[in-house]
DNA sequence: TATTGTTATACTCTATAACTATA
DNA sequence: TATAGTTATAGAGTATAACAATA
């Protein structure tokens, strides 16, 4: 029964070990969602980063930019292009906040909050598609595992501070 | 008992039901476990993308470049640079097929041979380090979910054909 | 001095079209 | 006519530095 599982397959290449690698198996598994997810949600007008960002300023109305993009795990400076795009169509709004004049407190106009609704319509329907690709009890499962292998590290975005990562080109 | 658990929290802000979708999910654990593999396999001089090149390569010398780049999930005109970079440093080498000259076998060097043991050890560090976040069991389990939820889909990079994808921008 | 939002910039990834040389 | 490798190019995503306004 010696099952030779360095042998997987994809088009007539041998995968060697690379299935098991953690970061490999990941890769493509996000690559997959994030395809359904945009071909589910896409259409109704949100990328993946815009549509997480409309969550959490629903869930922090008021809540300041650097907080937000924090949150997402974005930097700042580059947080600013994606707000400017939702605020040009009229989905959110930056206002001066009075206690911290540096400072945008951002909310969801009506219309936003209406996108925000369809969006999650179909974002339910791309969830229910994952869901069945496992089963809603190793879905379950998948989840807090993804948890559990996140909260060791993930120290992202300008909220990091010291976390180096220099990246290796060439 | 009502766990109220739309309440996690991110430096103050309400995550809301980021937590749960499960594309958002796996781009964080993707990010956090690239993070420690570029920590610990970068300084050897691989990133993620290479050093998968060269695991393909070793398990199936004498391949070709298409086929090396489908079965990563990379356009072959992106594998191009990739490819160069490597020949460039003499881990690897583009021979003209004999059968069908219009094709390039690729082959690993002798240095390009030790230069993937040295960085196999460090991703076996690497890979540890990972399975200690889960432990042995759970890692199993997660390579498992993982595998299931990529094969529904994934009909990616130059051998994918039809699947269109169209990117939804602003 | 430090922080918020911003601009500018650069580098990586990815996607498409078009070319060449072979088939 | 189709395929393998290549080039060129454009778009996202992400990283850093620096600036004005404000604290």
């Amino acid at each position: 029964m010696v099952r030779r599982d360095a042998q997987r397959r994809d088009g007539g290449v041998d995968l060697g070990p690379l299935p098991r690698l953690t970061g490999y198996a990941l890769r493509r598994a996000q690559l997959s969602v994030f395809a359904d997810f945009i071909r589910t949600v896409g259409p109704v007008g949100l990328t993946p980063a815009q549509y997480s960002a409309l969550l959490l300023i629903e869930a922090n109305p008021g809540c300041t930019q650097s907080a937000i993009a924090t949150a997402l795990g974005v930097k700042k400076a580059n947080f600013v292009g994606l707000l400017d795009a939702l605020d040009r169509r009229g989905l959110t709004r930056r206002i001066r906040s009075a206690a911290d004049r540096r400072s945008h407190a951002l909310t969801l106009t009506a219309k936003g909050e209406d996108l925000l609704r369809t969006a999650s319509a179909a974002q339910q329907r791309h969830e229910r598609r994952m869901m069945a690709r496992l089963g809603a009890r190793e879905h379950n499962c998948l989840l807090a595992l993804l948890a559990k292998l996140t909260k060791a590290d993930t120290p992202r975005a300008d909220g990091g501070a010291v976390r180096r990562t220099r990246s290796v080109s060439g």
